[in-house]
DNA sequence: GCCGTTACGTA
DNA sequence: CGTACGTAACGGCG
C-alpha cells in the first residue's frame, strides 16, 4: 500500500463535522487568470478605451462562483511576482522555454489586483517565491490555525497540499468546469496519495516547468514504483531492483529526478503579510468597485458581485419571526383577528399559476400568511369551511382593517378572480420602495429587504430534487418561509412610511399610486377584443411581404443571406458591395433603418430597398405574431401594467406591451384595426391631450407668450416659427414649421444643436443658429431648463408636480458622457414625470365617475397621453363628456389640458 | 439557456 | 451627440 500520511479516522471526521470551521479560499492568481485568459477569446472583451478583460471577466467570474459554491469565510489571493526565485536560482532553466506573455494579457494582472482591492481581498505576492509557495503557506497555516482550506490552482503542484482540512480545485478546461480534488480523487488519478504526488511528477517530469523526468516513465510507472517503495527518493534506493530500460534511465537520470523533486516541494513556511484577519470577507469599497466596474465597462458582473457580497459580506441573522399559527378554523381565525383588532397586518399572498397560463392570466390564491407586530399566522383559504370562509373574507373586505402587501395587484388580481374583495390596503411596498428610488430596477422583496432592512430574506423552501425525499411534507418550512415575507413586508413598510412621509410623497402614495393598481387591475382583467381572424390575415400578408423582399434581396446580390443578421448583413453591404461605410459601432458598422435609407440615398442599389422592405414587414409580422399569441381565451388580449419601472413615473406595459403597437406607418396603422370594440359594447373610445409635455414645459417655465398661445388655441408650432422667424403666423411656411416642431419637442430631451442638425438634414449652423433664436424669443423656456439642471445638481434629484422625485447621481459623475445623460435626464424626468401624474390622476377620476354613475364602460388601455375606453350601448354621449372634463380638469396648469376624443369600432378608427 | 448587442415599435 | 420603455433575433458564451 501506498503511504497516506494522515489516515482519517472515524473519530476525526465526526469532530470535523461537529465543530464547523472557518473556511478560507486561497488562489493561485497568476495561474487562474492565464486559465481565463485562455479560455475566453480576448477579442470579445476590450473597452471603449481599448483595454483588453478577458483574463480579469474571466477570474472575476470564477471567484464569484467559487465564493457562491463554497461559501468560505476568508478568501486571499497569491501571485507571482516578475524576478528570479530561488527555484530559477537554483536551476536556471525552470519554467525556460516558455512563450512571452501575449500583449493582451498585460495589464490584467493589475486590473485583477486592483478589483481584488475594492472587494477587500487582500493579494499577496512575495520575492523569490511563487503564488504556489503563497498558496502553500496559506493552506499548511491556515490549516494548523483551524480552517478548512480550498485551493483554487491550475498548477498541479498544489496536489500535494491536500488533506482533511484542505481540498484544491483544478480546472479541467477553461474557468467554468473546476473539480473538486481530494485525496481520493488525486488516488484515482494518478494512483498514490497527494502527499507523494511530487514524487511522482518528479519522476515522470514537469513539461510546463522545464522539469524533464526519467525517459520513459509515465505516471503509471511513477505509481506503481511509489506504491512499492514509497517516496521518490526511496525509489532511487531501490533503483538497482528495476530491471530493463526503464531501470537503466532511472538510475541515468537520478539526479534531475532530485532536482525535480526539490523544485517541486512547496514552500509552506513563508512569514505571510497578511494575517487570516485580513482574509476576512467584509463589505467591498463600493465607490471603488462601481468605478472599476465602470472602467471595464462589466454590466453583469456587477450585479454578481452586488448579489454575492450583499450575502456573503454581511451575513446578517436571520431575524426571529414569531411562531406561526395555523388558522384552520373558523375559531382560530376569530381569535387571531380579535387579538389583533386595529393593528397593521401584512400579507403575502402566495399566488399559483396554472400550468400553460397566459402571461398576464390573474393566477389563483394559494396561501395567504400574515403578520402583526409579535404575531404571524398563515390560511389556506381552500382549505376552510363556509363559516371560516366567511370570516376570512369579511377580515379581507374590512377596509378599516389596515393591511399592507408587496405587489398588491397580482394579490388584487388573485382575489377578483375568485370574486373576493380586497379593502384597507394602507402600503403597497412595491410602490414605496419605488417612489423612493424610481430607478432602482429589482422590485424583488428579498432585493429590497437587503437594501432597506440589510437583513437576507431566506429563499422558499428548499426544493427537493429528485430522488430525495421531501423533507417538508407537512409544509412547516414553506408556511414560516411566507410568514417570512409578511413579516418582511410589515417592516419593510416600517421604514419606508416615515421615508415618504419626510419627503412629502406620502399622498403620491395614498392618493395615487395605490388607487391606481385597483384601476389597473380592472383594465388588466377587461383586456381588449381583438379580431384573430384579421390578426391571422396580417400574420400571412406580413409574412409574404417578407418572402417578396427576401427574393428580391437575394437578387440583388445574387445569393441568400440571413437579412435578421446585422452581422452577415454587414459583410455584404460593407465587404461585397463595398458601400459606403456607416456610423460606427462595436461590431463594425450600423445597419440601422436611418442608416440604409442614407445609403439608399447615395448608391441607389436594390439591395438596399429590399432590405429595408424586409425589416419593415418582419417587424410588423413579429409584432402581429406576438400580438396572437397572446389572445386569451376570452378573445381579448390582457396586457399587464407595469408600476415600478419606468423611473419617469410611466406605466410600462408588457407581455404583451400594448404601448408600442405601430400608429406611424399606414401597413402599421393595419394593425390598430384589430383592436375592436367587444360583444356587448357599442365602439371604442380613445382620448389624448394634445401637446402635453410642451404645455407641461410651458407652465413650469412660465413663458407668457406661450401660455397665451395655448389659452388661444393658436397652432403652436406655427405661432412659435412666426416668432423665431420674425414673421406673420399665416406666413410660417412648412419647412419652418417643421424645424420648430422638432426644435421643441427636442426641447424636453436636452437636444444638441447636432442632434438638431442630424434630425431636420440642416447644418449645425443652421441647426444653432435656431436653437438661439428659439430661446432670445422664448428666454422663458431656457431659463427653466437651465434652472432644473442646476437644482438638480442642488438637490441630486428632480420633482414632479405631484413630487415625485428622480435621484440623478450620475450628475456628480467625472465621465463626461454619464453626466451629460444624467443632465438630459433631469431635464426630461419632470416633464415627463408630471405628464405621468396628470394622466395618472385622469384614470383615476374618469374611473370614479364611470363607477359613481353605474356606467358599464370602461378603461381599457393607457398609451402614456391617450386612454382607451370601451363604451357600453347607449353611453357615448355621457362618457365622452365625463372624459373630456375629467382628463381637462385633471390638474390645473397655466394652459388649458386640451382633449382630443375619436369614436370608432376599432382602435384605428377611434383614432380620428 | 443566459446575456449582450442590435434594431425598432410607441409616447 | 434626444428622454422613457419592451420585444425579438442573432450570436457568443456555457
Amino acid at each position: 500500500m501506498g503511504t497516506r500520511l494522515a489516515p482519517v479516522t472515524d473519530a476525526a471526521k465526526s469532530a470535523s463535522v461537529d465543530a464547523p470551521r472557518p473556511r478560507i479560499l486561497v488562489l493561485d492568481g497568476h495561474s487562474m487568470a492565464f486559465r481565463a485568459f485562455y479560455a475566453l477569446n480576448y477579442e470579445n472583451f476590450y473597452t471603449d478605451k481599448g483595454e483588453f478583460t478577458n483574463a480579469v471577466y474571466g477570474f472575476t467570474s470564477m471567484l464569484l462562483k467559487m465564493i457562491e459554491q463554497r461559501e468560505p469565510t476568508h478568501v486571499a489571493v497569491a501571485f507571482d511576482l516578475s524576478g528570479p526565485t530561488f527555484r530559477s536560482e537554483e536551476y536556471e532553466e525552470y519554467k525556460g522555454g516558455r512563450d512571452a506573455t501575449p500583449e493582451p494579457f498585460k495589464g490584467q494582472i493589475e486590473m485583477i489586483e486592483q478589483l481584488m482591492h475594492a472587494l477587500n481581498i487582500p493579494t499577496i505576492s512575495m520575492e523569490g517565491y511563487e503564488a504556489d509557495d503563497i498558496v502553500a503557506s496559506v493552506s499548511s497555516q491556515g490549516q494548523a490555525a483551524g480552517f478548512d482550506v480550498i485551493v483554487v490552482s491550475g498548477d498541479r503542484d498544489a496536489f500535494q497540499l491536500i488533506d482533511d482540512h484542505v481540498t484544491v480545485l483544478y480546472p479541467k478546461k477553461g474557468v467554468s468546469d473546476i473539480p473538486a480534488m481530494d485525496a481520493d480523487a488525486v488516488m484515482e488519478k494518478y494512483g498514490v496519495w497527494p502527499a507523494n504526488y511530487p514524487d511522482l511528477a518528479a519522476l515522470v517530469g514537469e513539461k510546463a516547468d522545464n522539469l524533464p523526468g526519467v525517459p520513459g516513465v509515465g505516471p503509471k510507472t511513477a505509481a506503481k514504483w511509489i506504491n512499492l517503495y514509497g517516496t521518490s527518493e526511496q525509489v532511487l534506493e531501490h533503483a538497482d531492483e528495476i530491471k530493463g530500460k526503464t531501470g537503466e534511465n532511472l538510475r541515468a537520470y537520478a539526479d534531475d529526478v532530485r532536482r525535480n523533486r526539490k523544485l517541486n516541494a512547496l514552500v509552506r513556511t513563508l512569514e505571510l503579510p497578511v494575517s487570516f484577519e485580513d482574509m476576512e470577507l467584509g463589505a467591498p469599497d463600493a465607490q471603488e468597485l462601481d468605478a472599476l466596474f465602470t472602467r471595464f465597462e462589466f454590466k453583469t458582473l456587477r450585479k454578481r458581485v452586488a448579489e454575492v457580497f450583499a450575502v456573503s459580506a454581511e451575513p446578517v441573522e436571520q431575524v426571529e419571526v414569531p411562531e406561526v399559527q395555523l388558522l384552520a378554523d373558523a375559531a382560530a381565525l376569530g381569535e387571531w383577528f380579535a387579538a389583533g383588532a386595529g393593528a397593521v397586518h401584512a400579507l403575502a399572498v402566495q399566488i399559483e399559476q396554472p400550468d400553460g397560463a397566459l402571461p398576464g392570466a390573474p393566477g389563483d390564491v394559494a396561501s395567504i400568511a400574515l403578520a402583526r407586530e409579535g404575531a404571524t399566522a398563515w390560511v389556506d383559504p381552500t382549505e376552510l369551511d363556509a363559516a371560516a370562509t366567511a370570516a376570512l373574507e369579511a377580515y379581507l373586505a374590512d377596509a378599516a382593517a389596515p393591511k399592507v402587501l408587496h405587489d398588491a395587484k397580482a394579490a388584487l388580481k388573485a382575489f377578483a378572480a375568485r370574486g373576493l374583495t380586497l379593502e384597507g390596503i394602507v402600503d403597497d411596498t412595491m410602490i414605496s420602495a419605488y417612489i423612493d428610488q424610481p430607478d432602482r430596477r429589482s422590485d424583488d422583496l428579498a432585493d429590497l429587504v437587503q437594501i432597506y432592512l440589510q437583513e437576507s430574506l431566506e429563499e422558499e423552501a428548499p426544493a427537493t430534487t429528485q430522488g430525495e425525499l421531501a423533507l417538508d411534507l407537512d409544509h412547516t418550512a414553506s408556511r414560516q418561509a411566507a410568514a417570512r415575507r409578511a413579516d418582511a413586508v410589515r417592516r419593510l413598510h416600517e421604514v419606508l412610511a416615515p421615508v415618504l412621509e419626510q419627503n412629502g410623497q406620502t399622498p403620491l402614495l395614498r392618493d395615487l399610486e395605490l388607487p391606481l393598481s385597483r384601476v389597473l387591475v380592472d383594465m388588466e382583467a377587461a383586456g381588449i377584443a381583438v379580431d384573430v381572424a384579421r390578426l391571422d390575415e396580417l400574420i400571412a400578408d406580413f409574412g409574404s411581404q417578407m418572402e417578396q423582399a427576401k427574393e428580391a434581396a437575394y437578387a440583388a446580390i445574387g445569393h441568400e443571406v440571413n437579412l435578421g443578421s446585422p452581422k452577415q448583413l454587414q459583410v455584404v453591404l460593407f465587404e461585397e458591395l463595398d458601400l459606403p461605410k456607416t456610423k460606427k459601432i462595436k461590431t463594425g458598422y450600423t445597419t440601422d433603418a436611418a442608416s440604409l435609407q442614407e445609403l439608399l440615398e447615395k448608391t441607389g442599389h436594390p439591395f438596399l430597398a429590399a432590405l429595408m422592405a424586409h425589416r419593415d414587414a418582419s417587424k410588423l409580422k413579429q409584432t402581429v405574431e406576438g400580438l396572437r399569441k397572446a389572445v386569451a381565451e376570452d378573445g381579448r388580449i390582457h396586457t399587464t401594467y407595469a408600476q415600478t419601472i419606468a423611473a419617469t413615473g410611466r406605466l410600462s406595459s408588457l407581455n404583451p406591451n400594448l404601448q408600442n403597437i405601430p400608429v406611424r406607418s399606414e401597413e402599421g396603422r393595419r394593425i390598430r384595426e384589430v383592436f375592436t370594440v367587444g360583444e356587448g359594447f357599442e365602439t371604442l373610445l380613445t382620448a389624448d391631450y394634445s401637446q402635453i409635455e410642451m404645455r407641461i414645459l410651458v407652465h413650469l417655465a412660465q413663458d407668457e407668450a406661450l401660455i397665451q398661445a395655448f389659452k388661444d388655441g393658436e397652432d403652436l408650432h406655427r405661432f412659435v416659427g412666426s416668432h423665431v422667424f420674425g414673421v406673420e403666423p399665416e406666413d410660417v411656411t412648412s419647412a419652418m414649421r417643421s424645424k420648430v416642431k422638432a426644435m421643441s419637442y427636442g426641447l424636453a430631451y436636452g437636444l444638441s444643436s447636432f442632434g438638431l442638425s442630424k434630425q431636420l438634414n440642416i447644418g449645425v449652423d443652421e441647426a444653432r443658429t435656431l436653437m438661439s433664436d428659439y430661446y432670445k424669443r422664448f428666454g422663458a423656456v431656457k431659463t427653466y431648463l437651465s434652472g432644473v439642471v442646476e437644482q438638480a445638481h442642488k438637490d441630486g434629484y428632480t420633482e414632479t408636480l405631484l413630487g415625485r422625485r428622480r435621484n440623478l447621481p450620475d450628475l456628480k459623475s467625472d465621465i463626461r458622457q454619464a453626466k451629460d445623460a444624467a443632465e438630459r435626464a433631469a431635464l426630461n424626468a419632470p416633464i415627463q414625470g408630471t405628464a405621468a401624474d396628470i394622466i395618472k390622476v385622469a384614470m383615476l377620476k374618469v374611473q370614479a365617475r364611470l363607477e359613481g354613475a353605474e356606467l358599464a364602460s370602461r378603461l381599457l388601455l393607457q398609451v402614456h397621453d391617450e386612454l382607451v375606453l370601451e363604451v357600453a350601448p347607449g353611453e357615448l354621449e355621457a362618457v365622452t363628456a365625463l372624459v373630456e372634463e375629467e382628463m381637462g380638469s385633471a390638474m390645473e396648469l397655466s394652459v388649458p389640458l386640451d382633449v382630443h376624443v375619436g369614436v370608432g369600432t376599432t382602435w384605428h378608427a377611434a383614432a380620428h
